[in-house]
DNA sequence: CTGGATTGTTTTGTACCATAACAATTGATC
DNA sequence: GATCAATTGTTATGGTACAAAACAATCCAG
């Protein structure tokens, strides 16, 4: 914000030639600023909320998908690895060493499906699940560190209101 | 949102033996949805709309990263490669090949900063400039589609006011 | 002039993501 | 009941993004 607020002026007249090789003024006013494109913002937010996430868990060991994959194992547990994976976005093929690991860590288990021999079904062990209550609690903390920035809960439900929106199956919000 | 809506029933029962490996209901419910988790939903949407920007930009083969420094090198010509990169959070020693690459397509020059001699000036190069003109024809309809999804500009302004919070320095937000 | 900082660069390692191919198994069809 | 297409988990591989360390050239402060 602080930098971005006029065009070529200052610094950069400063610096080289500006000869010919700016758009003209009328041309300039065409290209927005990086600060009003929602792409740019959203990376830029969801990196910022990112890092706070690594940060907090860093102690843990514990990234945003290991995050994700035993969030869903509690809420769900059973569920094929092919089920979680899409759910999640993630490719089957690179969930397999994510669930290895988290089976090395003795926290999540591949049980042989009875009716099915090819799938496995995903469960947490008694050790992910007293893990599982530590990771929420870390959680809390950097949620409400998140909402707190935003201003509230409130703040928090119409963003992610709004998100519902671009990641809706079509338009016609509401 | 479909296969999000209760806890572990139906499928899950068919599947495995849950016996003692889900928590009980009373942990279920501290155990929040990955839909209702701030950081989870910002991915989700900051992917989608990546997506769709890598799409529309598939043609020109431009990157978002690239995007981002031609649109900061059209507004502002003139800055060195450590104040772009800083700015879009590139580190420099990465910044180096994107740069070669805009330049080997003709697009943008270093010119020896004569005050300088270790720094570099960046431009656009006249070639530069109309790619930039085709660019944000691009980007409008990208854009638009988007804010369309979000229900009007009005929304967008929302919702970048909502990032502007996250990422801002401290908290307090107005 | 000398030493510390800056600038661009190269190199390297790691994490993430996508694709293709494969064996084992399932299920539908004849 | 044999056959064939589809599914499931897996391995291997390549590409891309990102971060850290080290370096030469240059600048600048004392």
């Amino acid at each position: 914000m602080s930098t971005a607020d006029t065009a070529s002026s200052g610094i950069a007249a400063k610096r080289g030639r500006p000869r010919h090789d700016a758009l003209s003024a009328a041309d300039v006013t065409a290209i927005p600023a990086l600060e009003a494109i929602v792409g740019y913002r959203l990376r830029r937010a969801q990196l910022y909320v990112f890092q706070d996430f690594i940060d907090s868990f860093a102690r843990m060991k514990l990234r945003p998908a290991e995050f994700s994959v035993l969030s869903v194992m509690a809420r769900r547990p059973g569920l094929k690895q092919t089920e979680i994976a899409e759910e999640l976005g993630i490719k089957r093929a690179n969930f397999v060493a994510l669930m290895d690991g988290l089976e090395a860590r003795g926290l999540a288990e591949r049980r042989k499906a009875d009716t099915d021999k090819r799938s496995h079904s995903l469960h947490l062990t008694p050790d992910g699940v007293k893990f599982v209550r530590k990771m929420m609690e870390v959680w809390n903390e950097h949620e409400k560190r998140l909402v707190d920035k935003l201003g509230g809960a409130e703040e928090r439900d119409r963003l992610i209101q709004l998100l519902d929106r671009i990641v809706a199956p079509d338009s016609a919000p509401r």
